[in-house]
DNA sequence: GGCTTCAGATTACATATGTAGTCGTATAGG
DNA sequence: CCTATACGACTACATATGTAATCTGAAGCC
């Protein structure tokens, strides 16, 4: 059991995998979706049964990233984890174990290899002007 | 088998796992080093016995991220992928994955979770600066 | 030269993850 | 009513990962 029993389920925030994060994509740009939904709106990239989508989801609503409500018999399902927390979490850690949680050599690297865009750059000092004021 | 027998080992960059970065750090920061060596190092902050980290640095091996040199009746281990290639991907991968690959909403979420500093913004202007000239 | 010791190699084992298939059953169609 | 289906639940199984312990053989110490 990870939380003594009884009580709600705050926090620990179980981790979720990349094969997960796709299906939590197409939940979180639309909701709530069916199985057979998710598995369509998936499906255009990856290559996977319905079946293995169904493992996928079950596995979300195991580590209470997702949730449930019947509808008829079946199910609907909706993320209960938000697309801004997941990103966040997984940003801060990528920059803690990589860069010892400074944002500044993230960005440098990402300059280096060309991943930086005229847009990015642009978008990037207007998200700096915003946050010196 | 892995290649096509015979011939060179190019390419084909192999995943490196988390516990298996720790290891990594360790033989970016110095190398060459003893598998006590790395075990002594990585110990300061992973509770991990010598024999882990014997199995993390085979692994590593087998993966072609770190190399062995024998010295006397044991060997040297020196890393073969370079910590700016690994980072890099590892950054690549996760701004495509979650970013579609536009580095500024990284930099926005970061911002926003109060993960970026006055240095922080301070360098990235001067950053930002030097990539327009 | 035999015993201890230290190093890498091999084996172990639980959990996580990717990827499905099968089972049981409620329901919709005939 | 009975049957074909469509769902979720359960089971399966290979590989990856975290975390070690054990085996084997060479080196050094008495």
């Amino acid at each position: 059991m990870a939380e003594s029993d009884e009580g709600q389920d705050i926090g620990r925030p179980e981790r979720i995998s990349e094969a997960e994060h796709a299906v939590m994509e197409a939940l979180w740009e639309h909701s709530p979706l069916t199985a057979a939904d998710v598995a369509d709106k998936v499906g255009k990239s990856r290559e996977w049964s319905l079946a293995t989508v169904k493992t996928l989801l079950s596995r979300l609503v195991a580590k209470h990233a997702v949730a449930t409500e019947p509808d008829g018999r079946r199910f609907l399902y909706r993320p209960l984890l938000e697309r801004a927390d997941y990103v966040g979490g997984e940003s801060r850690r990528l920059v803690d174990r990589l860069f010892g949680g400074r944002a500044a050599p993230l960005l440098a690297h990402l300059a280096e290899a060309e991943a930086l865009s005229d847009d990015d750059i642009a978008e990037i000092e207007a998200l700096l002007r915003e946050l010196k004021q």
